[in-house]
DNA sequence: TATATTGTTCAGGCTACTTG
DNA sequence: CAAGTAGCCTGAACAATATA
């Protein structure tokens, strides 16, 4: 009699491994594993939902394109993280091109663009949160994110967004006294940067299609 | 050049866990 | 249970760098 193991008791390194012996299909697994996390992490560098999916579908195949040079030494998810970061800043750098380009032609750029994350946004509390979150410097967002909401600890944050773990820890203090000057109360993980089905699905099957993936 | 921002170092304290 | 240890938080001081 054959135990078959249901694939979500698998480690994040033994999807990977069966990835590359030829399970392409297992990818899926481990980016509806990762998923929401990468997204608040977009949402606290682009602000945007739909560039952060456009983000993300880029980290994912660039991610399975490189998956045999991923070495073990920190966790699946970091390593994401880190190529999300990257693509995070090559589309900040494209926009900041386009916008001066408009610039030269449109002086009135409006500084904000209103995203279907805002029109969803229900909850007040959230709101509030998210505007607290989009208020402080990026560098200090992207600490925080990691460390309060996605629990990574100093050495992976560290890892993550590389910088030193003492800067990892002043960031985060930083970031901390800036948010209490708009935030009094506690929050919850849950309503900050929300990440629904129908965008998992979504960013998966275009990135599966994008890859060939059957 | 003065001021603001950012990063580093250090010290002290807290909590959780381990060990004897 | 007390002592030791590791990891973390916090605040202060200072240096380096960016900006007006």
């Amino acid at each position: 009699m054959t135990i078959i193991q249901p694939i979500d008791t698998f480690t994040d390194n033994e999807l990977i491994a069966r990835v590359l012996a030829g399970e392409k299909r297992l990818y899926e697994q481990l980016m509806r594993r990762h998923n929401t996390s990468l997204f608040r992490l977009g949402m606290s560098f682009l602000n945007n939902d739909m560039d952060v999916e456009d983000v993300m579908q880029l980290t994912y195949i660039n991610a399975y394109q490189h998956l045999d040079q991923f070495r073990q030494d920190a966790a699946f998810g970091t390593w994401l993280k880190r190529i999300l970061i990257n693509e995070c800043h090559q589309h900040l750098k494209r926009m900041k091109k386009t916008a001066s380009e408009d610039l030269a032609l449109h002086q009135d750029i409006p500084k904000t663009r209103e995203t279907p994350v805002d029109a969803m946004m229900n909850k007040e509390l959230g709101k509030v949160l998210e505007n607290a979150l989009l208020s402080i410097p990026e560098k200090y967002r992207a600490v925080f994110v990691l460390r309060e909401i996605d629990q990574l600890n100093v050495a992976e944050t560290s890892k993550a967004l590389d910088i030193s773990k003492v800067n990892v820890k002043v960031r985060q203090i930083r970031a901390k006294l800036m948010l209490r000057e708009h935030i009094s109360k506690f929050y919850q993980n849950d309503v900050v940067f929300p990440f629904h089905l129908i965008r998992c699905d979504r960013i998966v099957y275009a990135v599966l299609d994008k890859l060939e993936i059957k």
